[in-house]
DNA sequence: TAAATTATTTTGACTACTCAAAATAGCGCA
DNA sequence: TGCGCTATTTTGAGTAGTCAAAATAATTTA
């Protein structure tokens, strides 16, 4: 069984990979795991060597099946359990990152099975993100943000792309949360803003970069 | 922060101690954590360092105030987690020991409190294991066992003290549930057998020392 | 094309935990 | 009083994961 390390090793490779390239940087997967380069570096090549992933020295990473079983596993027990804490346990929506990051670790997939029941078999955790399928299916799919959408148009927001408790709160606080509804009403590029109108006739101006976490779908009908 | 092993540790030593001497000898140690008594010595002058407990070189291992309250912590956890399982997602009794044991871990206090009030404050685990308060006050009470106690008395069982899959599986499949009523119809103690009555007028045999892992209390009124 | 900057890898060292096997202490018993 | 058994402790070694700092490779800039 994989440790602890190497499942958080492994789930980041895979969120550093969602979408972009395939190949992920020491760098970046340094950050993410709040290591030093170097210990990246000599744990990659202990992966490597366990075949959890593919090594490109100088190049990058990239998870080979069996390395993304393994994360795509821990992802679905991450996600699964944060939908628990929200919806059964009615926490913080803010704060279950955190509380997932160390359960994710210790729930088997017999507790899990009944927590998904539980909860109704969700297809995304409170935050829109996609939940891994038991058989390890992650429904990716490609959707715009408030910095890239059409303007004027109304939209129904879909996912949050940010787990940090601060930007989490913000959104909590100006009801941007998946399923609210809103419009873009302008963008001023140079400046770097962007406006918003959510439908309880709130406006509210954002930088590009927070409105690129959130993402959204036009409102149909 | 304690690591789990500081933890397990911890909940071993008070587990050990309950009811008997309060210096807990490193040979039941080593047994409890499944290590070599080598390991256990070490271990235990480390967390004497610490602060955690009180060794006597040679005589054994006893819980300061702060590992007390760690250990209670602890058992705390294991105990609701173990209730959560078996109530709310309808696990089975016998394999919810085992995951437990590792949930005690990472869950936090704030979610634990928030178990605890779904749960509705159980006083004592799905075994009649008490359940240390948030407090750190271990309700121990001090049971007659089926080896123990009168016979051709109505009884209730109200423990059983004991976590291995299969004593708990022969306990389920025989109706000896904390709650349900008996009588112990003899005993012969040169061939170590109790026969004992359940209230469905099932008649059953178990042997002394099983006997002595289910904790009763006569039946009032 | 050479120098400078940046990212990655290597090296050496440290902590936490563990085991195997040898040394020692504390008995009970003759 | 001394012998032998048993439990405990010590010693030496190994694994997993980490950091600081030096070495190296790759890329950018001049
Ligand atoms: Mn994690
Ligand atoms: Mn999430
Ligand atoms: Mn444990
Ligand atoms: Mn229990």
């Amino acid at each position: 069984m994989p440790s602890s390390t190497v499942e958080n090793y492994l789930k980041h490779i895979l969120l550093l990979s969602e979408g972009a390239q395939d190949l992920v940087s020491m760098g970046d997967l340094a950050v993410a795991l709040a290591v030093v380069p170097g210990t990246a570096t000599t744990m990659i090549k202990a992966l490597a060597r366990e075949g959890y992933v593919a090594h490109q020295p100088r190049q990058g990473v990239s998870l080979t099946p069996t390395g993304r079983t393994v994360a795509l596993s821990v992802l679905r027990k991450h996600r699964l359990v944060e939908t628990f804490l929200v919806n059964v346990l009615k926490m913080d929506w803010a704060s279950v990152h955190a509380e997932a990051e160390q359960l994710e670790h210790s729930i088997s997939d017999e507790v899990l099975d009944r927590l998904d029941a539980l909860l109704g078999y969700p297809a995304t955790d409170p935050h829109g993100d996609p939940i891994p399928s038991r058989k390890g299916k992650l429904n990716f799919q490609v959707y715009a943000s408030l910095a890239t959408c059409a303007l004027k148009q109304p939209l129904r927001i879909v996912r949050i792309t940010e787990q940090t408790t601060e930007f989490l709160q913000f959104a909590d606080q100006n009801h941007l949360l998946p399923g609210s509804t809103l419009i873009v009403t302008g963008r001023n590029l140079p400046a770097g803003l962007a406006t918003i109108k959510t439908t309880g006739t709130r406006a509210l101006a954002l930088s590009i970069t927070a409105a690129g976490k959130i993402l959204v779908e036009p409102l149909r009908r």
